[in-house]
DNA sequence: TATGAATGAGAGTTCATTCAT
DNA sequence: GATGAATGAACTCTCATTCAT
């Protein structure tokens, strides 16, 4: 009987955690195929096959719940950068190149870091998952850096290259009249002419 | 007899322009305190006391209105920086700093700008506007670093520049947890590391 | 308990089928005191105690709504005429007057009607109801008609009769300047001349 | 002088009934594009080169322009419909023919005609308009079925005439589904098998 | 826990009409 | 007589969010 219990108990988490999983998903899901403010909570509920109000049980408002979404999806970048740190050669032009190649082929993700850096009527604890998520990116471009610049410049080297390259992203991604080929190679090249600036300036 | 009808004509014609002019004001200023997104035609009507339907006898619709203000924003701009092109020291570093010093203080054409990038669904002349713009940018750039580099690498140099000084301000400007002015010199100090590294590798 | 739970969904699922029920009401009352094409979302919600937005729970858009109104209008008056068709004696005379004394009586569905008919950009779906509409009608017609004429000829007639009888309501429903009474009774007259003329060009 | 004064008068006066001519013609000329309700008095005006105020110098309000405008087309109408009066064969089916075709070729006169005959609010004057036309239009089918009936008869047989051509025509002209070859044949067959019922019924 | 019916404010836009010029 | 700038109410429809069940 107790044990019937917990179990139900056990089956009821499952089943909780799995809805709150299924509307992160939705969201995600929806923010690579529409424009990030066109994303309805009904529209995720529906995906997610659960009602629009349970939605609001593990999320306090629409703003939450994409910053969770956010989160998770750059966890994902975090991860994929992280394996390429082992590389030795050519560390650098390689982790720049896996950011941005990444940032490109993952729309929900772009659109969701612009939208949170653009925000700028940050309510507290939303705001604090944006800036780990930066900290956590910066951390990774100052250790690809540490071989070509002294300790003492690296953070402003590291901030600046990350800046950089969001830049890039975002000044030329959405730019009218190219096809999307074309883009890409523009903005990889723009990237690749980052590198090379940063290896003239300070050779390892 | 005709002086007053000329002037009659006038004063209808001013009211007219004035009108106009308070549509485009009102909508400027709007975007310096909210969302670029969240900006309604209502409160333009409202701020700049005219009933909404008046606003698409000017406009054909919302895309337009906003697309003349920042237009006419990003002119301003554009004549404040080609004023220091004249300046022969260091030109590099003043142009710079004079672009986000502006884009810093000028939270709306700061706004309206992103707003731009980030859409993806430009609809013809909405977006040529755009891209006018981001070209004249381009070329007071350009010509701030044809003292640095070969012609043949300038326009990659350029085009990196400018990207690289969006991606600072994007990147830090709403970044929580500093005060404005925390916020402004750590973007001051990222454009001159910006700047140093470039003159590093390529040296006048 | 059971019961209790059972009650309590039966007592949701009503409201929520009143509420339905309502808006439909409210649509079909208002189509009998204003032109077809002048009842708003709005004033329906109104008069069914309802926000306007639920409304678009229930129906699509304002299209599907009046098309519904109308389906379940016409199905009242198909119900009407198929009640008359057991008669023997004069069907053609009695059914072809308690049609025009419906649609002379229930102003709604005779806009509704006359509203759909003229419509020209039928989307799919909403026409294809019309459609089903003015079938049903004609079938009724056909079999009160087969008695008069053979067979090969019998198609083209009912048509003509239904046809001839909305032509009656429409030409002098609201021809102005005869009371309610006078113009009743001058449609009436000519709806039995009409029946007089097929009697006599095709005896039984 | 006073010829100088008579002429620009004239001019005037000229200038003055061009202008109301042109508001017509815009009206009846958009009435064959677009479905009636959606004419704007904008456009009007628009298309007939005048400002939108003009226009309600002219007339009390948008339905005294568009019952204007229906009277003009009527007529045109009435006078091709005379013309056949001469024919001496067959006149009956002739002039059934040639109002059809009228109707269906001429869209604007249509959605009018059916704009108004729909109408219940009628206000005096504008409502006297349609009456007269259809009186007109019934003179003419009166004369044409003189020979067919006797003058007792003869009245409620031309109302009922007029009646169901126009029942034809609103009954089949938009019904969905078809092409427009096919709806126009169809309606043609309705009114040959309407003027052969009469024929029937009554032998010259 | 989960539902989903319901809210009601608010979005962009259009319109006939007026009236100062 | 003629203009056309201006009004402001009205339109359909969408949305995040709430709360009785």
């Amino acid at each position: 009987m107790e044990e019937k219990e917990i179990q139900t108990f056990s089956k009821r988490e499952q089943k909780k955690q799995l809805n709150r999983q299924n509307i992160i998903n939705a969201a995600i899901q929806l923010f690579s195929s529409k424009p990030f403010s066109e994303v309805s909570m009904r529209a995720i509920a529906k995906d997610a096959n659960v009602s629009p109000g349970l939605i609001y049980q593990y999320f306090d408002d629409q703003q939450h719940l994409f910053m969770t979404a956010f989160k998770i999806e750059s966890t994902n970048l975090l991860n994929a950068l992280r394996q390429t740190i082992e590389i030795q050669d050519d560390q650098l032009a390689v982790i720049a190149r896996k950011y941005i190649d990444y940032m490109f082929r993952h729309d929900n993700l772009y659109q969701m870091m612009t939208y949170f850096m653009l925000e700028n009527d940050h309510h507290g604890s939303v705001s604090a998952g944006l800036r780990n998520i930066t900290d956590d990116l910066f951390a990774i471009f100052r250790e690809a850096l540490s071989k070509h610049l002294p300790e003492k410049q690296l953070k402003s080297a590291a901030q600046l290259f990350f800046a950089s390259l969001n830049g890039i992203l975002i000044t030329y991604k959405n730019l009218p009249g190219r096809s999307q080929e074309a883009t890409w190679q523009h903005i990889e090249h723009l990237v690749e002419v980052l590198v090379a600036t940063i290896k003239r300036a300070y050779p390892e």
